[in-house]
This record gives C-alpha cells, structure tokens and sequence, in this order.
DNA sequence: TCGGTGCAATCATCATACAATAAGTTGAAG
DNA sequence: CTTCAACTTATTGTATGATGATTGCACCGA
C-alpha cells in the first residue's frame, strides 16, 4: 500500500490548521456572514468557537488582512474592510466567491470571461513572439492531454495547463498570475454546465489552432485563434 | 499645527513592527540577499537578527507566505519559493521590486508598459459602457487636477488618480486590483525620467481626449485614445 | 455646553513550554 | 554490502499567560 503523499504540495503552508483557520474565515467574510464594515467578534469569542488558540488565530487573521479582507486595530477591534479593498486576484478569494456567491454568480462569470478575453488574446499574441521551444513543448504537451482525455476532469485539468502554459509562454511575469482567474472561470463553467460527459471535447480544434498559431510565431493568428475559442466558449455557454 | 494623522492608513496593518518585519524580510528576499529554493535562518537566529519577538517574526512569515515568497514547514526550515510562485501583482511585491531591480530595472519596466498597453485600453472601453455619472465625475474631477498641477509631485499623483478612475468606471471588480500595476509603472517612469519640472503636462491633452470618449460612452474612441496615450508615453521614454 | 482627563476594551508584543513533523542517523537483519 | 525500520533531533506549529500600546468613551470640572 502506497501511503498518501506525505508532504503538502508547494504553496499552501504545510500545517493543517492554520490553513483550517483562513478557509473558514475567509468564506464566512466572502460569503457575507458579518456585515461589511463592521468588527468581528474579538480574539477571545472567536478563539472559543473555533477552538483554537490566540496564536492560529491571529497568524489567520494577519493573512486575511494581507489579503485585503480585514483591518485590526487596538480598542477598535477587527472589522472588515469595504468589498473595493479585497484584492479580488488573489487564488484564495476568488475560490471563495466561486463557491459563495450563487446568487450573483453570474455576474462573477462574467467578469471572469471579460477580463479572459482582454488578456489571453494579448498574451498569446506575446507567446507566439517570445516562446523558446521549452514553453512551446509545454503548451504542445497540455494539448496532446486534453485530445488524450476520456473524461471530463482529465479534460479540464489538461484545459488548464494549457492555457496556463500559454500565459508562461508570453513570458511576462506578470501575466503569469493571472492564471488564478483562468482556473476561477474554468471552476466556474464547470458548475454553470451541467458537466454531461459528452462532447466535452468540442474546444479541441480551436485549442489545436492556437497551438499551431503560437508554434509558427503567427503573432496575429495566434492572438485570433484565442479570441475565437474564447467567444465559441461563451456562445455555447449562453445558448443555454 | 495640525497633528500628523495618527490612524495609520486603512489597509495597512495597524501596528508599525508588523510592517517593518514584512518590509524588511520582503526587501531582503526580493533583493535576493537570500538565494532562492535554499532556506532562511531558523526562528531563533533571525528573531535575534531583527530584535523582535517570535511572534511577531512568525506573524511576517505567514504574510510573506501568503504573497508566495515563503514556504516553511518543520524541520525543514522556512525556504524561499522560486520567482515563478511569487504573486507578483501583490502591491508590496512590485514596490519592492522597483526600488531594488535596478540590474533589471528595464526589463520590469517592459512588462509593466506592456501590461498596461493590454489593460488600459480594454478597460477605458468598458468604462465608456458601463460608466455611472459618479464614476465619470471621478475621472473628470482626476483631469481637472492634472490640469491645475503645479509640480510634478502633483502631476503624478492626479495622473494616477485618472488612471484607477478609469480602471474603476469599467465596473469590473478583476481589474480595479491592476491598479497596483499601473502605480507600480508610474513609479518607475519617474525614477527613469530625470524629473524635470518643465513640460511634465505634455500628457493632458491625450488624458483630454480620453475623457471626453468616456462622457460620449464612444467605446472605440474610447479604445483607441487610451492606446494612443500609452504608446505616446512609450515613445516619450525609448527616445532618451 | 464645552473641553480636558482618566478608564477600560481590544489588539500588539513578548516569553515560555510543549507538540508535531520529518530529515538524518543508527543499527540490525538479510 | 545492502536494505529497511526504528530512533534521534532540529525546526516549525500550537498553546498559554502576562504585559504594553492604542484610543473610543464616559466622566468631571469650568
């Protein structure tokens, strides 16, 4: 029997309850459950119901403050900063509202696709200019995985890497992370359609276009490409 | 005399130590005083190091962790993420690339210009569509300002204004956090350019023009103004 | 009514102790 | 000699209690 990996992926701090800690805090502030503006319960009450020590509990809130959400003053207390403040491109956020906010979860969608449709034509155009054939082999892979797929999470997942390798291969830093609203949309779109198993292949030819597009350095083929396979994905979305 | 304010600004942090501690490691790692994948001193050495309390050193380290730049887990040690984790539109990230990239300076500049020729635009054109009157007011009351400017301190400070005014009356949450970037580049283009205080208003007129599509709600005149103001500052730069 | 002044609630910081984790070491079995 | 498991130990994770700093608020005097 292979154990389970032991260590936590890269990325999300090793200990469990710290990372407990801002889950739950941060989906209850995103999810509304304390109104905006106003103060959190003070350490002691919230160290009691969450049954944890001031330590984990603060080391959260800190992290939630660096995340725009939270503002803790002496006397004052811990309140929550105006909905403007939350950096809205940060991973954890976004997953939280993806989750939360089904009320106006499409108005989230939409802007998620807005803002996919400014950057991913721009950033391939940049690809098929600056890839070296390493990035090239990368999005070349993520491809040859989503025609490999046999069901629909193998699909997304290889759906991701592509269009994240599309990003790295612009190779602007600071479009790389950007991919966190990439992987948001495509969350997103995955609870929106009704992830029947068929057909979800359909994306293949546009993807492949790309591909080849950023593969011949066609900077205009390839900044086309991937604006039409953002706007077929939102047709096929709204024919709903 | 007036008191210097004595609430620290919404958004950072309260106390000041919290704050140096993050200032201090983040420069320091973004400087790459540390080499990156290889660990930072243990707990005890720095909390000697820096004078503070492993609380308070601790608190930092889970900020820092947050904006990707460390990973710690026991045993191990608290090791430096590699450049490509970083969250690199993080506020504090940028600025302290800025004022410590000065090898690279020019290369960060790039991708910043390049960013911003990406967004702007496409930004300016939503907010020709969706902008409020109030929102529009935002962007004429940033003009006006420009226009009265009588240092270049003040220029800058109305241009940056103009800016996530701009970014704002687009009415997409995603993008208002890209206003770090834009602040970032302005904050370079004045390092770059020796500041001198004659014909720093050569802008307005394109800001001017800019506006005045936004109040038509003329989407294209809209796009193109904007683009024709970033790639007029790019020319203004390249050509020292 | 107004302005100063002290109180007290809350977070900020510190110090210390113990628990959990996992790399490295050791040693025994094959 | 190799292999693998158990032990050791360095480092971070969590808990707890005490003290300092900040500041809204109530109280008091003019």
């Amino acid at each position: 029997m292979i154990s389970l990996p032991k260590r936590s992926p890269p990325g999300q701090s090793s200990s469990a309850l710290h990372r407990q800690i801002i889950q739950e805090l941060g989906s209850r502030i995103v999810g509304g459950r304390y109104p905006a503006g106003e103060s959190l319960p003070n350490e002691e009450v919230l160290c009691a119901e969450l049954q944890v020590s001031r330590t984990a509990l603060r080391e959260a809130v800190k992290v939630l403050g660096a995340k725009g959400l939270l503002d803790s003053r002496p006397r004052i207390g811990t309140s929550i900063r105006p909905v403007k403040a939350w950096n809205m491109l940060d991973a954890d956020i976004l997953a939280w509202r993806c989750r939360h906010d089904q009320d106006q979860g499409e108005e989230l969608l939409r802007q998620l696709s807005e803002v996919r449709e400014i950057i991913e034509p721009n950033a391939c155009l940049l690809a098929a200019r600056n890839r070296t054939p390493a990035e090239l082999a990368d999005v070349e892979s993520a491809y040859m995985a989503m025609a490999a797929s046999e069901n629909i999470q193998d699909w997304v997942k290889a759906d991701l890497n592509f269009h994240v390798a599309v990003l790295a291969a612009s190779r602007n830093q600071l479009l790389i992370p950007l991919s966190t609203v990439i992987s948001s949309a495509l969350e997103m779109l995955l609870s929106f359609s009704a992830r029947r198993a068929s057909n979800f292949k359909k994306a293949l030819p546009d993807h492949g276009k790309v591909l080849e597009a950023i593969r011949a350095q066609d900077e205009r083929g390839a900044f086309a490409s991937m604006q039409k396979l953002l706007s077929d994905t939102r047709a096929r979305l709204t024919q709903r």
